[in-house]
DNA sequence: TCATCTTTTGTAGAAATCAACAATGGCCTT
DNA sequence: AAGGCCATTGTTGATTTCTACAAAAGATGA
């Protein structure tokens, strides 16, 4: 579509109300727009109704952007391009949320956000539509100082600096610390994210319920918790002061237990971050928490009954030295080695170090593993000591060999 | 300098030699001249003999560019430069090898390279001075066609080709095989490089005289062997099929013990890469030899008596780790409780754990580093496990632990 | 200052691990 | 078929490691 709209100024006033502008902006874009406060609260919206979107009607039942719509937009970066820069920001369909193709401003005095405008477009928008955009902002700026529209410090738009400090949009401490103060949320002392993954999407009741048992158990306190389709997110903060990172892990094990238990719901997964003194470090903590879920979606077995990022061990950076290997078209000797004579000699040497080691460097257990007597297992090793001039007592030589073990079986 | 040389040809014949025309040449340049064959070879240099560098007179003097210029410009990517593209190529001065500024340019026909032009310049060079030295490039492929000189194949010439092994510029095996050929290298089965580093550069006596202890040692052959100042640089073949990954490490360590009493040669450092048998692989095992004697630099007493990359452990990737974790702001909980913990109660958890590791959780030798008895070494651990929830039987967990420990201590 | 907690060391019996040797059976070579 | 080599298992006794308990020294706090 788009349009010329002429030379002279189309917004001569008076509006009695933003919603008179609202429908103004709506008459001359020929789209529907909505005019929000900087918590995303619908100030006002156009009666404009052709072709809305699932998000926009969520929006206008609730007078509030919906939860997962912020996320989404926090996440992709949307919302800090609108934060930081004055200019119209074109936002492609997001189908997920229900959200159609749209174009957004910030309306700002100096560098204070007090609002925004949205526009849900369905054609290639051109300059001309944005410049009328960028003079729409200036209006409705102008109508909200009027209207003394403050913006609102409610203890529930928390959330949104939540997924700020999950994502890595908050890098600076200063304002963590500020927007902390505002939300009345505590920073101090040592924070972990924990997130629970559910096999359906999370709804406001469990979610309560979930908040309920965890306050009840005294294990750990919520700071904050958010919500991400069938994820859990809380920010939680242990307890006791002697074992926290212990603490942590416990909660996170008991927790999945009881609830597996008590609510039928099965397939919970449970997954922690590491502890931070740094609030700038949240987002680590949460890329940590997902990093578990993967691993235990590779290899559930091998993981079974861990809950953090601190017990994930060496799965924590396998991935990584895979892919240096790689990179440097690395093979391990002793592997090689032992591989030809096992099949020249039809033996299991290789298996028998891979268990060995596993079974931390204990002897009766890995005979055990194996099906082999102990003696057995002895006399291959010291085998394998003569083939390769491989130290057995050597941790250095022991690990590498462990990690490349493990290497080779992500090989196949 | 720099001149407009008109628009008629200046380079009109007939030339009688190619010395003749490196004069002509030389005079419409202002500068001194040299023509190489593929081999850099001399074939004729024009007797232009002002300000001349030391490169220029060792080159005339020995007809021939020294070796180490040569893999200076190998390893700087010059020489791939001239033989991938037909342009001319400008080349800073490199002051270690007494080699001032250059313009060079590949003489070829059709895509084989006959040879080489090289100017010595001393002044920005202008697009016109380069296409005058393509003008000569064209000269003197004419002339080189017409006096028939031809590639050299000489078997002494397999030095520059053990450089483009070493240097990442061969990275096709048809191409690498087909020269292995023409200089009969046998480059079948595995293969592996060994650095000796000596204190003060190698000289050609001492280089002959190491050649035929090795050959009269029978542990290994060598295929080929390359100086880079101070350091010998071979590529050598195990002989037994057994356990040939060991021999190589055996051949290094008695190499050096043996070469030390000897010869009186102190400081003498050797490494080995790992074996490889894909010649394509000859730079990986290069740049392995050449970590392991940056790691011996860095961690003199921790990697005594280790003399090749398999057994260098973990350290193959601690750097690569300690940047991994760096980045990702992460610290491990449990050496932060212990850290803590210590500090507090005065005791020494974290260095005892640290020890206790190093020694393959072995409780007696750790007991004995530490100075204490073992029931105190048990009664720690024990500690250590109620206040982390760390546990000792656990390879994952230990490695880890390990690990961190280890880049705690770069950190410092 | 006393009571309490933590830490270290010692002792001693139980449990395990290790080292050496012998016996057996399989496989390969001659 | 015999001899040699290799791999496995069993036995035995020495050695070490683990565990529990006790005593003592040091630190901590009311």
């Amino acid at each position: 579509m788009g349009t010329n709209y002429g030379s002279q100024d189309p917004f001569k006033g008076p509006f009695r109300s933003l919603e008179e502008l609202a429908d103004r902006i709506s008459d001359l874009l020929h789209c529907p727009v909505t005019i929000e406060d900087s918590n995303h609260r619908i100030l006002a919206y156009s009666t404009h109704d052709e072709n809305v979107d699932p998000a926009r009607i969520a929006t206008i039942m609730r007078r509030k952007v919906p939860e997962n719509v912020i996320k989404t937009l926090w996440k992709n970066g949307v919302i800090p391009q609108l934060f930081e820069s004055e200019e119209p920001v074109i936002i492609p369909a997001i189908e997920e949320v229900g959200l159609g193709k749209r174009v957004a401003i910030s309306v700002r005095k100096n560098n204070e956000i007090l609002g925004f405008i949205w526009a849900q477009v369905h054609w290639d928008v051109t300059d001309e539509d944005l410049d009328l955009f960028k003079k729409a902002a200036k209006v409705v700026k102008n109508q909200m100082l009027q209207l003394q529209i403050k913006k609102r410090k409610s203890e529930e738009d928390h959330k949104e600096f939540f997924w700020q400090l999950l994502t890595e949009h908050l890098t600076d401490l200063e304002t963590i610390q500020s927007q902390a103060r505002k939300y009345h949320i505590q920073l101090e002392g040592s924070l972990a994210i924990v997130v629970f993954e559910f096999e359906e999407d999370i709804h406001q009741s469990l979610e309560r319920h979930i908040h309920y048992y965890i306050e009840a158990s005294r294990q750990v306190s919520i700071v904050c918790s958010a919500i991400d389709s069938n994820q859990l997110i809380l920010l939680v903060r242990p307890h006791s002061s002697e074992a926290p990172g212990k603490e942590i892990n416990d909660f996170v094990k008991t927790f999945v237990d009881k609830l597996q238990d008590r609510v039928n719901v099965e397939f919970l997964k449970g997954a922690a971050g590491t502890l931070y003194k740094n609030p700038v470090h949240i987002q680590d903590s949460y890329k940590e928490a997902l990093h578990v879920l993967s691993i235990k979606d590779r290899f559930p077995n091998e993981v079974e009954g861990i809950y953090s990022y601190q017990e994930l061990g060496i799965y924590q950076f396998i991935d990584f030295l895979y892919e240096k290997r790689i990179r440097d078209h690395y093979t391990n000797q002793y592997i090689e080695t032992l591989r030809e004579y096992d099949q020249k000699h039809r033996t299991d040497l290789l298996e028998t170090v891979s268990e060995f080691l596993r079974c931390d460097s204990n002897v009766n257990e890995a005979a055990k593993a194996l099906h082999v007597h102990a003696n057995t297992l002895n006399y291959r090793l010291k085998r394998v000591t003569n083939l390769t001039g491989l130290n057995f007592k050597d941790p250095n030589q022991k690990i590498t060999l462990y990690l490349d073990l493990m290497i080779e079986r992500l090989k196949q």
